[in-house]
DNA sequence: CGCTTTTATCGTATATTTACGATTAACGAT
DNA sequence: ATCGTTAATCGTAAATATACGATAAAAGCG
């Protein structure tokens, strides 16, 4: 039954992936579910949106739009504010900006070798 | 013991999460793994590569790296053709571009209610 | 101080992703 | 027809993601 064991053989980007691809895939990553696509837009809609009303806006419930919001969070493109009870959140569109450079610069790799 | 059932209230989609969201969601999550955004990077800077190229310059095993490429065809990413024994991929510029353009669109909400 | 409101976190179930080796399939060449 | 090469697929293990209800934590109000 050959219990295998699957751990990769070099760590992580060993040659061939770069940081810039790194960095590109991890905003990448936290804007590839609609949900969280979603919030950002809301929240650019908006300028600003506490967390309540972002709940109410998707058929989602308030501790996975929570779950969501922290992922963006850690990605750099949703920020947030306490303010009494509640917290405010905004979008970061430099962290958007920054993942439309990125995409821009990985289309002007053509012909690169 | 509380079995919990977890099937989400509304299908997929309910009010508040687009058609844009939704495909803007599904090209950024195919980028999101820095395997994926390299594999990409090394298509648009050759041009077109047989997939035995992009194993030989990932540290990734052929069968990850064949999986990797299904989930960016998938997204429309990038195109494979078969020639001979070996296949030939290239990747799909307006692919990118779209999404790009996405972001573009995305960023451009500011301000929209 | 208790009470309400608001958000984060915990616990948990399920689904998906990621990775690999092994196998299969498809082709060209012998 | 068999052999080598190349890529996809299968089987599987482990990790991560997604979703929810329940609970905790923090702040304002009475």
């Amino acid at each position: 039954m050959t219990t295998t064991k699957r751990i990769p053989l070099i760590p992580a980007r060993g040659r061939g992936i770069g940081k810039d691809d790194e960095e590109l895939a991890h905003l990448a990553k936290a804007l590839g579910h609609p949900a969280r696509v979603a919030i950002v837009r809301l929240l650019l809609a908006r300028g600003e949106c506490v967390c309540g009303g972002i709940v109410d806006r998707l058929p989602l419930a308030q501790a996975t739009v929570s779950q969501h919001l922290k992922v963006l969070k850690e990605a750099g493109l949703v920020e947030g504010e306490i303010d009494g009870p509640r917290v405010c959140y905004c979008a970061a569109p430099e962290a958007v900006e920054r993942l439309s450079h990125l995409i821009q610069a990985l289309i002007e790799t053509k012909g690169r070798t």
